[in-house]
DNA sequence: GATGGTGTAAAGCGATCGTTTTACATTGCA
DNA sequence: TGCAATGTAAAACGATCGCTTTACACCATC
């Protein structure tokens, strides 16, 4: 029954390890233990698995994001909840931009979902940035989500301290737009 | 005699555009003309042209850097390369990065060239940071990292201007600095 | 004017790619 | 009880993979 979300589970792990066009189906379904005849009757194609466990993926940050973890306020949660994610699933970079870098020219889908994605992540920090401000300001929302993926995307060539300094740097920027509103 | 110049060159317009895994040796080689037999006469394999890709791709941004481009000073130097980079080779995330990505467990050369290049490209920032402050500021310099390497993220999924952000940014980051310090 | 370095053209190596197909087992619902 | 859905196992499709090899052309230098 739950074997579609196994597949889409042992899917973003291979793909995770191998990336998405360094590994073959029969290696991606040696993860889940599922055979072909399943996966192209599930997701259609192997593009269709990995739309699926795009999809699957950012579903599951944002609904963690909900989960209020840390205690910095609605801009810390966002780091503390990235540095759980990244200590449960590896730093390797951002799994949606990679599929993007990856399918850029070989599957306008992927690549449009992706943005879709992206759209919406800098959607909910702005709305964050709002909350805490008590105003919008887009600009700072912008900054803020350039140290969150700055931080995913070096996390993996560097070590997971880094998403403390852009939790620290994105409070340095708040605090300098309070003064400035002030 | 620049043919192997010609093929590097080729290589890395064919990588950014499909992906390191994205396109075979006859596909890379199309963007040079050359022959497959000249490609393992001078790079060994195919994994051998990808990180002489690479080489010449860090080499060339770190020389860029010297040129001093902008009127921002050090720091400003960096992003207004960066906006000057992408605007040629179009902004598809750091190629770097992006074969680190690829080449995680398939090749630990390719992962080490990588990590090295980022290490050097961090000690830049530290020694661009410390002209400007007059004194080192490890934490700053991550800072200015993270903004620089997410710019150069999220230039992919929007648009050139996040560079400005970037930019902006780390000047609010290093007057905040500036204060601490005295 | 032979030689060695560097290049192209093209065929072929075994392996693997994404996908389809055939054959059969299990399960849940009518 | 019977049927449809869902699963596995395994073979095979043509295409393409990274790589090797054979054969031949150019062009500088000694």
């Amino acid at each position: 029954m739950n074997k579609r979300d196994d597949m889409i589970a042992g899917a973003a792990r291979a793909f995770e390890a191998e990336g998405f066009r360094g590994i073959g189906v029969d290696g991606v379904l040696a993860f889940s233990g599922a055979s072909t005849r399943t996966l192209y009757k599930q997701f259609g194609s192997r593009d269709g698995l990995v739309l699926a466990v795009l999809e699957k993926r950012h579903r599951d940050f944002m609904a963690r994001l909900d989960r209020r973890i840390g205690n910095g306020g609605p801009l810390g949660e966002l780091f503390d909840t990235l540095e759980q994610w990244l200590t449960e699933h590896g730093a390797r970079g951002c799994m949606l931009l990679r599929a993007h870098g990856e399918y850029a020219s070989a599957n306008g889908e992927i690549v449009a979902l992706v943005r879709r994605q992206k759209e919406e992540f800098e959607r909910e920090i702005a709305r964050r940035v709002e909350t805490v401000l008590g105003f919008a300001d887009a600009a700072l929302a912008t900054q803020v989500w350039l140290l969150f993926e700055g931080a995913t995307a070096i996390a993996s060539v560097s070590d997971l301290s880094v998403v403390g300094s852009a939790k620290h740097a994105a409070g340095v920027l708040m605090l300098a737009a309070q003064g400035r509103s002030s």
